[in-house]
DNA sequence: TAAAGCACTTACCTTTTGGAAACTGGTTAC
DNA sequence: GTAACCAGTTTCCAAAAGGTAAGTGCTTTA
């Protein structure tokens, strides 16, 4: 048996029954894929971080993005409690989608994977 | 997630616009992502490391998943380079699965996704 | 000789994800 | 008064991901 030493040692033997210990790396890590994956949620996350922060404006920032996708994909963020949604009793109502600050946490797990990213795209392509 | 080959491709191009420092983060971070996500890649990584090798070992260790997935999985795995896959002229052959050390950078991302994803579940899980 | 193990592959479904286009119900600008 | 803008929703579709079950060609074990 030949170990990298990748990932936490889980602590069960590497022969036995290792994958109630496993879930401990397996699930957080699922949990927090299922924020930032996709195709679109980092794509409005930078768009909203940079000031563009009502529907049409966020939905034209981005190229090709759909409004349905949009909508759905906001929720989502919203429900992660990643972006903020603030209407304005105003007439007519205006709607502004805002950063959180819990939304800047992201930061160096997003670091992290676009440092992984460009040095595994120069790997795979041949340097 | 689209695909060309082995890394995302990311549609629009590289203007000298706005978007282009967007893209430099969200292409790589696309490239991560594709290698990462999916219902097992981190499962069999996971289990390779801790001396699961063969197949049918990579199988029983992982419970529900079937061998169709398996294997489209591990090539998936190796044409990233993250998994070795060594046949040995033996009768019958064998054929071991071991993690390279390019495997091993991984970790430092895979921490940063399992710390967040912690936290996270608590946070939105109320506590 | 039959059953079982190994390393897979194949054909066929179902579920999930994302896309296109139209449409709603309001408001405002020309 | 109609065209356009706003913030979305709805319906229908296509592609991708993943699951089920069976089969392949080999070898070893009983």
């Amino acid at each position: 048996m030949k170990s990298t030493g990748l990932l936490v040692d889980c602590g069960a033997p590497p022969t036995g029954d290792s994958h109630t210990d496993c879930h401990k790396v397996i699930m957080p890590v699922r949990d927090a894929l299922d924020v930032i994956s996709g195709k679109w949620k980092l794509p409005i996350i930078i768009a909203v971080s940079r000031g563009h922060n009502r529907f049409r404006d966020i939905e034209r920032s981005i190229p090709k993005i759909t409004s349905k996708v949009l909508s759905k994909e906001l929720k989502d963020l919203e429900t992660h409690k990643l972006i903020r949604r603030t209407v304005y009793d105003t007439q007519p109502v205006q709607v502004e989608y805002t950063l959180t600050p819990y939304a800047s946490t992201l930061e160096s797990v997003i670091v992290a994977l676009q440092q992984w990213g460009l040095q595994h795209r120069k790997k795979i392509l041949g340097k």
